[in-house]
DNA sequence: ACGATACTAGACGTATAGTATTGTAAAATG
DNA sequence: CATTTTACAATACTATACGTCTAGTATCGT
């Protein structure tokens, strides 16, 4: 926010860190809903008033928390086989996103929900940047001829992340090896059949579904 | 809840709906973080008591609100081409949830992100019907021959959902005809390309991205 | 009539968000 | 070194919402 250097006190980044590694401490235990930042300023042993100096609501903590426990870089995975590489990917961002701290990540989809400023933020300053590092192995792939070059990036991207993030909120499946293997070997190949269609059974009637 | 007939004064009915018809217009306006159980109740003209005697929370009232308003069944298409199929259910189902009712669909995911007990109910009582009717889509479509009958029904599912939640969730790309339509027709034949595969330049260094 | 239950209305205690105040610590400026 | 400016911790404060409790009333079965 302040950029260059102000004419006082210089921010104390003691506090800062403190906070921040609070917030993932007490993330950990507690949803984003759930922890107060009473809470924060107390565990961190700092004023409540520089948090919310630096931060509009701990929502942003989080994030910026979040974004640095991330240094933790992994290694896109280039073994030249699409499927296995893409397999790869899927899983240890899934592995992560489902580890203690990275559980955080559907929070701030649903903090996203109530707080429209905070949305923008995260899908520019977290989604957009690591979509744009798996759009540049994506673009590739359609350069080498591996993946359909006619296809559409962002398609490509929630197809793939998209049945993820989808078990991440609701929780209706299991997220493993097992199942980003299967997600990926799907999406490659497609859920068309190449057997001959049979024929439609006339008497069949339309099955009823309510949106 | 309360089973058949009791001995005093039955529940009323009126309150009922009318708690029900104010939470869903208050939802139209503002997020449900955002509605309290006072302004149900004021709008209502029920007691606050009322609420809690036949809810958990609000979330919940929302839920029964919004499962109610879904008397709107939409017919699960049924021209026999099963890409047509898909694609027409996908944007039916995506054109509701972006809708001022329908967005409390996102909502309710969120919700689900700090309400454990809340989760299991959606997930049981609204989710899991809904893909049901679906599933017995995909099934004959994969007896018929239309789709790949060796692939995995959940994963079929979250194949054509996930992409759409992942986006309602997030907001990162558009919800329209055309996206439905790019989504199914991508998944129907697989992101692969058959043109033959180009060799790895030995020079192209790995990309690296934070997960 | 009587007991049981649901109802509206609203007071109440608790918790949390976010703001305001006070006195102090550190940094730049002169 | 003195002054000014900003950040800081600590804490009081306001506003709001949740969820409970109470009081008095209405409606049902027996």
């Amino acid at each position: 926010m302040t950029d260059p250097k102000g004419r006082g006190r210089q921010r104390s980044s003691e506090s800062e860190e403190a906070i921040l590694k609070a917030t993932l401490q007490l993330l950990k235990e507690k949803s984003l809903r759930d922890i107060t930042v009473d809470a924060i300023a107390r565990k961190a042993g700092v004023g409540k008033m520089t948090i919310y100096k630096w931060w509009p609501s701990k929502a942003y903590v989080a994030l910026d928390a979040f974004r640095k426990k991330m240094n933790k870089v992994v290694v896109m995975p280039d073994t030249g086989d699409t499927e296995r590489d893409l397999a790869e990917l899927l899983y240890s961002i899934m592995s992560f996103y489902i580890s203690p701290t990275g559980r955080i990540f559907s929070q701030f989809l649903a903090e996203s929900q109530s707080d429209p400023e905070f949305a923008v933020l995260f899908r520019e300053h977290f989604l957009k940047p690591r979509r744009e590092s798996v759009g540049v192995f994506l673009d590739r792939a359609m350069k080498e001829g591996a993946i359909d070059h006619t296809l559409n990036r962002e398609i490509l991207l929630d197809l793939i992340f998209g049945p993820m993030v989808f078990r991440l909120m609701a929780g209706h499946g299991a997220l493993n090896r097992a199942e980003s293997d299967a997600m990926i070997s799907t999406l490659l190949r497609g859920i068309r059949s190449n057997a001959p269609k049979l024929k439609r059974a006339s008497g069949d009637k339309a099955a009823v579904i309510q949106v």
